[in-house]
DNA sequence: AATTCGTGGCG
DNA sequence: TCGCCAAGAAT
């Protein structure tokens, strides 16, 4: 039995419950699951578990139930809902995508890899994944789970990246013309479940006497990767102040970059030794501990100083915000752990 | 082509 | 505690 083959029946049985997702039983039936739900979970999921995007995905489209809705909302809203999942030039492109197929695109999304491929936030792996999922079209999907069962299927020592357009080759030989919406999510299902990164269950898994790597016994080294850099710690203060009247002084933050887009405390700038000038003038105290944070890329650590204002003290250019109006999970991640530590000292 | 982008869970 | 890892894209 081909590859494929194995992979579909195994997800006939095994398919992991999702709830963007038509099961095999009911895509049998000929139903295809709505492009702006797959859309929207694909984006969710790019570098992120399913345990973490199942909430955000039920808060989105509980609000906002199509694409039209979606663009019609304020940019803020929006980023308040995303705040937590991370990676937030995702939302900003998110909303982008879906006002140009609201208003460019009649409301509706394009049907192919390549048509896909031109909207904002969507790279390789969302439009084959689109298209194969949402259009049954016979695209390959290539993320890290199918990276891994490629490597691992025919035995692929050569270290990613390096690897990927072989890896990719071998991904579209196993790319059957029917059902290749269901076998992209089989081979995904199986790197998340059984081909996993560490301690593969080869034992139970549906095409191990396919696997070049299980015969080899090289398994559970792959896939090779080259050597990360290590990363920094840089430093940073942040300063929180609140008027009479309960309410807070918080930034947008600018467009690009770190946290773009995002409500955040004025502070410094991250660094090694950052600048110590506070962004307006008041009677700041030092806040007792620090916030640890870790990025992609570094670690932060964070000192804290608070500020009553006086009555009519509100700085200008800062997002004022009232005591109810104030959510801390509209806030990044960082944010929050900063709003906690003050709100407690 | 190499960097820059979050966050939470896991061993 | 710490590095690794997750359904990557943009620049």
């Amino acid at each position: 039995m081909a590859v494929s083959d194995a992979l579909l029946k195994w997800y006939d049985v095994h398919a992991r419950e999702m709830p963007w997702r038509v099961g095999p039983a009911d895509r049998a039936a000929g139903v295809l699951p709505d492009p702006y739900r797959v859309w929207l979970s694909e984006v969710m999921l790019q570098q992120t578990t399913v345990a973490a995007v199942r909430d955000y995905f039920h808060r989105f489209t509980a609000r906002w139930p199509t694409v039209l809705d979606l663009a019609a909302a304020p940019d803020a809203d929006v980023m308040g809902e995303w705040a937590g999942l991370g990676y937030y030039a995702r939302a900003r492109n998110l909303l982008k995508c879906a006002r140009v197929v609201a208003y460019e695109h009649d409301g509706r999304f394009p049907d192919s890899y390549e048509g896909l491929l031109e909207l904002p936030g969507i790279g390789p792996y969302t439009a084959a994944a689109v298209a194969a999922i949402a259009f049954d079209r016979a695209e390959t999907v290539l993320d890290g789970n199918v990276e891994r069962v490629m490597a691992r299927l025919h035995d692929v020592h050569v270290p990613l990246p390096e690897a990927k357009p072989m890896l990719k080759d071998h991904a579209e030989r196993h790319t059957p013309l029917t059902r290749p919406g269901d076998h992209a999510q089989a081979v995904m299902d199986l790197g998340a479940t059984i081909c996993t990164p560490r301690s593969p269950a080869c034992g139970i898994c549906p095409v191990i006497e396919h696997c070049a790597a299980r015969r080899a016994g090289t398994a559970a080294e792959l896939p090779k990767k080259s050597p990360k850099k290590p990363k920094p710690t840089r430093y940073g203060h942040a300063y929180l102040a609140r008027l009479p009247d309960g309410s807070l002084v918080l930034e947008r933050r600018a467009e690009k970059g770190l946290l773009g887009g995002m409500l955040g405390w004025p502070g410094s700038d991250w660094s090694d030794a950052p600048s110590t000038e506070p962004p307006f003038d008041a009677e700041w105290r030092e806040i007792a501990g620090e916030v640890r944070h870790t990025f992609t890329h570094f670690h932060l650590i964070l000192r804290l100083y608070g500020a009553e204002l006086p009555e009519e003290a509100a700085p200008e250019g800062y997002e004022i915000i009232g005591k109810h109006a104030f959510r801390p999970s509209d806030l990044p991640t960082v944010m929050r752990k900063a709003y906690a530590l003050w709100r407690d000292a």
